[in-house]
DNA sequence: AGAAAAAAAGAGTTTTAACTCCAAATAATT
DNA sequence: AATTATTTGGAGTTAAAACTCTTTTTTTCT
């Protein structure tokens, strides 16, 4: 769907994808102690294992995720699901710009946290954007993983 | 703002950017009938000219534009400003996946044009999602070109 | 007809996101 | 203490988006 490649919705980056994805499969397998490691969630949601070692790195520097080395380590949530929201991992991984940056990248509309002066579509967009924002914050690893009836919903288009 | 590497907003490509930035331009600075070239139009916006060049390409081949060759040619709008909307430049060159691709790209939301049997996060976020596109479809070209005051507004970050 | 000015087309290069590989560190088990 | 299972860290490679360069085609003007 891009002109000159291949490009898919890119509202939120594959690696951020992955990181939810992770983060939602602890959830639903791990009752809060039990760790899990890389190679089984990326076996299980099929993602690239290396490159889920690196995202769950920084997860874990980030105080969303436990990680211990070693046999029987591996991953587990740092805080209650309830206490993680899809927000706090877009915004670790790919930055907050997707909810605040000018959609046709023009000059007037950055450096505006006040939104004064904004370019005519910033005006009328800034809402749905804030509400989307809003979306992300309020939803909680904890409620969602509530909703997963099997592995099958994880698993990559 | 992004782990491994740069990124900034990503909701839209910069090739998009720039190509509804120059459709702006040119909705501005031309009567419908006069022709503005690459040249002019890259060396106010500050864009990078021959990959202009090629964006201008694709919207001429999609009937946004009109492109006429040799001295005195460039590009015009096809059709009034009013009947085209950002979403219509979006749709051509980024495609419409943006609004609607499940946004942690899991199976089970994929080819559901119904919005049945959504994961938990596309059941909440699909409506705002809808909402976005709505406010790309309803902004169009003449009313956007109407609120600019300045070429200055239209530069880049 | 010839020259000049523009877009079109094709084939590159560069940069960044995505992904891999390997060695080192750490912790548990025997 | 040695072995094994894991994460961590660093340095790569690959693929796709962004961007460039050069040649060809079309049109206008003299």
């Amino acid at each position: 769907m891009y002109i000159f490649g291949v490009l898919n919705g890119n509202m939120i980056s594959n690696t951020c994808k992955y990181g939810i994805r992770a983060i939602l499969y602890i959830a639903v397998n791990s009752d809060g102690e039990k760790k899990i490691g890389i190679k089984k969630i990326s076996e299980d949601l099929n993602l690239p294992g290396p490159f889920l070692g690196k995202i769950m790195q920084t997860l874990a520097k980030n105080k969303i995720l436990n990680s211990v080395k070693g046999p029987h380590g591996g991953f587990s949530l740092a805080k209650a699901p309830e206490k993680i929201s899809l927000y706090d991992i877009v915004k670790i991984i790919d930055g907050d710009d997707v909810f605040h940056e000018c959609l046709i990248g023009v000059k007037i509309c950055e450096n505006n946290p006040e939104y004064t002066n904004l370019c005519p579509f910033m005006e009328k967009s800034h809402k749905v954007r804030e509400m989307l924002e809003k979306t992300f914050k309020e939803q909680t690893i904890g409620e969602f993983a509530k909703g997963i009836n099997s592995l099958d919903e994880f698993l990559q288009i």
